[in-house]
DNA sequence: GTCTATAATACGATAGAC
DNA sequence: GTCTATCGTATTATAGAC
């Protein structure tokens, strides 16, 4: 899961990990994302990580120089889960079923990975200090190719004329709302806690907003 | 603005408060928004919040007697500008219009006060500790009573089947969206930190999306 | 009402034994 | 590698003069 290298120095040879060493990282990332997605990195502390990873604070610095470490480590790894449902759209395929399925498997990230789409939602929300050099670079690049595809069809006239990249946000909102806002989802449709069987109906919505039509024609007031 | 009477106890006669007691309040409230809606609860500081207001922190903890009191301040006060779009929402009316002047409404909100709306979404991301209550109960409501309008519609053949709880969550994340991730809205379109010009264009697409039909019938591959 | 000074604590990070 | 003990600082909140 973890590819960030953030605490090996670049010029040194990286030395190759123990199997301790791999678990108990792994161990504090997962507990990590646990409290970073759940309270945000400034309600996170490092006590709180230490004990849902079953360790000592100065144990787990041992691993993680600092608490800005481990939280950069979680968006690293985040960041290939975030993109790769957009990598996947083609050009070879018709509106319908690229957007089609890019919404599934967005909607399958946001039900996979919760406290991943709210860790990123928190980094957004504070003004993305650590991933706005991704997000002008990476993603913009990824963006504006996928939307060239979306643009394509629009000439072909196989896709309503509008801006493809804001069809792109309204993706991106519509899918992670049910990870993000899933409180407020569930307080309002009566659900308890844990309950996340509103995601069928959620794809059900989706692909009628995208794919359908909503509104009947001809019944404007 | 300010319609929270948290400090006073329900039992005591409410005094009338002076001119600058108003003021002052109104100040610290403004300062408190400004700072928790960009550092979140825990990320915000009263040195912080009572610097932006321009007074000192014990004066500040004279009007309210403690961060999180401020914090629920600006909650309470929230919530009725979050409601009033949907409160709307009208039987009279035909879907196209009646959901297309909600779009705009929750986009003009989201555009008029992107910080309240960052500062619910912050709310909603912690798992709502303050307002639980209020979605479970007021706007959970406000949902199921608006909800039988979109339902008669679909009964009438209008509105396309779908449930019309999830068409209202589509309409809050892509609206809210605008607000709350603009930095990374901005990033990807290549706009400096100010602008919020991608408005216009926002409502081009919702409307596409909600009220016409994005992909043209008769091309799937 | 407003201030300076400070109490009380929570937290990130380190020292040093084992 | 892991621990106990602790340092230094940031932060919420209060005391008490004016």
């Amino acid at each position: 899961m973890s590819n960030s290298m953030t605490r090996v120095a670049s010029t040194a040879p990286a030395r190759a990990k123990t199997r301790i060493q791999q678990e108990n990282e792994a161990r504090i990332l997962q507990a990590a994302l646990e409290v970073f997605s759940e309270k945000g990195f400034h309600g996170a502390t490092l006590d709180r990580i230490a004990g849902a990873a079953d360790m000592s604070k100065p144990n787990l610095l041992y691993y993680f120089k600092s608490k800005e470490e481990i939280h950069i480590a979680l968006l690293t790894d985040l960041l290939d889960i975030w993109l790769a449902p957009l990598r996947e759209i083609s050009p070879q395929g018709s509106p319908a079923t690229e957007i089609g399925s890019y919404i599934r498997r967005k909607l399958e990230s946001s039900r996979e990975f919760p406290r991943e789409s709210r860790l990123f939602a928190n980094e957004i929300l504070a003004g993305a200090p650590h991933i706005a050099g991704f997000l002008q670079t990476e993603l913009k690049q990824l963006v504006d190719e996928k939307a060239a595809i979306l643009q394509s069809w629009i000439d072909d006239g196989q896709l309503a004329p509008c801006d493809p990249r804001h069809l792109l946000f309204a993706i991106w909102s519509t899918t992670q709302h049910y990870a993000d806002f899933s409180v407020q989802v569930r307080h309002v449709l009566g659900l308890v806690p844990g309950d996340v069987s509103y995601y069928d109906e959620a794809a059900r919505m989706l692909e009628t907003l995208f794919l359908g039509r909503l509104v009947a024609p001809g019944t404007e007031g």
